[in-house]
DNA sequence: CTACTATACAACCAATTAGTTAAATAAGCA
DNA sequence: TGCTTATTTAACTAATTGGTTGTATAGTAG
């Protein structure tokens, strides 16, 4: 990340802006396990379609996942599973901050080692 | 990630939300070097001091960085350099992406590379 | 055809935020 | 004691954004 001009760094940080959402990794992380719907994510989100459909759009024009219509449904995939490596290692991160605060909050770490 | 509940996502979204700026990534990337008073970092980055310090403050606070008092100057050094793990693996990310595209824009592998 | 369902999209609102400007605080020096 | 420099903070503005609501599009069933 040394040599990054302006433009670069505004490519890594829309990137990150893209995960910087709960709702977002949510979805993602519904993701894990296959392709889902739009009405699938929102049910499995706890949120209305609209609002899965414009977090999906978003999500899709960032790159980070794919549609395929199928009857009037669409579904939903990850592009490429090696984002989940990304959030695995910030929740190591996360996991180390609070197990140098105190001793619990073992779920990051779970969630870390779980890769 | 996956057992992650709503309180645990917000806390990786923050996370990812401090990177989700080119400004703070320029300042963490200007400090791989070594810890560096607010001006110092402020001509780095081309911006005003106000502006710097209210971006320090903010990584200071998510545990990005620490600071250092000495006369009227503060200095600002990486809490822990493995977050550059994290922003090398969103690098090599989008250069993968970008491959995927054309066969250009070899800044972000040289920088996922140097890792 | 109508009716229903799934998805997308536009318009809007409330909340957040990056940057500026000016004022406040504090340390060093004449 | 002032005077200067370094940093922080408050107030403000402009822009962005997550969520809602209503509407549009499209596929399916009757």
């Amino acid at each position: 990340m040394k040599g990054l001009d302006r433009k670069a760094l505004e490519q890594v940080a829309g990137y990150f802006q893209s995960l910087a959402e709960p709702t977002r990794l949510q979805l993602l992380n519904a993701l894990r396990n296959g392709e889902m719907t739009v009405s699938e994510l929102a049910d499995h989100a706890a949120s209305t379609a609209a609002n899965v459909s414009k977090h999906l759009s978003l999500l899709a024009k960032g790159g980070f996942v794919d549609r395929r219509s199928e009857g009037t449904s669409v579904y939903y995939r990850i592009t490429d599973p090696d984002i989940y490596a990304l959030c695995d290692l910030v929740c190591g991160q996360i996991a180390k901050r609070l197990s140098a605060q105190a001793g619990a909050h073992s779920v990051f770490r779970k969630a870390a080692r779980r890769s």
